[in-house]
DNA sequence: TCCTTTTTCGAAAATCTGTTTGGAAATGTC
DNA sequence: GACATTTCCAAACAGATTTTCGAAAAAGGA
């Protein structure tokens, strides 16, 4: 792959930049195309992709508007085929839970005190809210007062899932287990008894745990 | 038309600023309804209209990604007064350092495997670093093998800090403690035996635990 | 020239995105 | 309850955008 740029791809970058400073947006092949001259869209797509295998740019896939400059257009930052790509990801924006209110839908208005938009790929795909864990029931599965988790919505789990679950109109994390014909709630710290949950609401697995320090 | 926003109009804004954020790009309307919980793209519009008759935003026609916070909306710019406030921050892009090379600087290129996009409110102000831990040694501190923490760098540290240090050209992750003139790097984990640090190279300190399970 | 590589084109396909429509559900008023 | 208003929904639609494909044109090299 050559190190310098043509001048056709010198222009396609430069019309990019003008372009997303003129209307705060980036833009998308056609309007490049005819900023720079070309008579179809597949020559625009050919002129990005070639910038991008080259880490001038990057384009998210399917998404409109998805091109956006690499801050430093050096060559040398070649895109590693290893590196799992994190960045492109979608991100969206999840509720953060608070108080349960008792006999209310779990995400209605009331219960939800925040958002937080965090990478998809960190929580997981499916319906995602945020927890805020209350206490060290949990301690020994690493997971401490204070951390939000992630929970993916289904009504039931497998065995050994930590689960995020409602005893009594209030919410408890703990691991999912199925024995005996009974559903039990184990936390992981030694000094917590089990629950027997088989009145208790299974909200969701947990699928992250984030912590500020 | 009341001038107040009914909660569902501030988690709309709330969602736009925090979906433009993260993704440097405005939202779609589908976006948006999944954000805040909406189950059609109808709804979305509907509240979109209303916003946009209300003067806080503008949506240019038919044209993708066409919705822009209105300055004037500084309601909009202010997070609910309800609302802890981990959202609206800024989102940077931060590279997670892979194996590191002995020698070379830090963050050259050859050491980062991975750039994510986190909430600047979620691991804080400052130069920080992704690094993903490898190893039990911190298990008692909430700290898994295969999480990915987030360093703030910074040369030395506080006692009790949590932090990552260089220890013959390997990254390890310890709680940072000084005495008798001499500094130490303890572990979180009966297993494991203290390190004496004198040697080794405070990278940074630990500001924030990522997990996904 | 002959051949290879690069670049462009047009058209169709696939996907994404905004809009419209009619009605249902929730909410508030009388 | 009856009624109006607000909000939400699902589906269909139309327009916008990206992707794919084959072939042609342009550019270079031996």
């Amino acid at each position: 792959m050559d190190e310098k740029l043509t001048p056709r791809q010198q222009a396609v970058l430069d019309a990019i930049q003008q372009l997303r400073a003129a209307k705060d947006l980036p833009p998308t092949l056609r309007e490049i195309a005819e900023a720079v001259g070309l008579k179809s869209v597949a020559s625009a797509k050919y002129q990005i992709d070639q910038l991008k295998a080259m880490g001038y740019l990057e384009q998210r896939d399917n998404i409109s508007r998805g091109i956006s400059l690499n801050a430093q257009g050096s060559a040398a930052a070649e895109p590693t085929e290893t590196a799992s790509n994190v960045v492109t990801g979608n991100f969206k924006s999840y509720p953060l839970v608070g108080k349960i209110a008792a006999g209310v839908p779990l995400l209605a208005a009331e219960n939800i005190d925040d958002h937080i938009t965090l990478p998809e790929s960190l929580v997981g795909k499916g319906d995602i809210f945020l927890l805020k864990v209350q206490g060290e029931s949990m301690i020994d599965a690493a997971i401490m007062d204070g951390d939000i988790i992630a929970v993916r919505q289904q009504a039931t789990a497998d065995n050994n899932d930590i689960v995020a679950a409602l005893v009594d109109d209030s919410a408890t994390v703990k691991v999912f287990k199925q024995a005996d014909g009974h559903t039990w709630l184990l936390p992981r710290n030694s000094a917590f008894a089990p629950i027997l949950g088989d009145h208790a609401q299974i909200m969701g697995k947990v699928t992250a745990v984030l912590r500020s320090i």
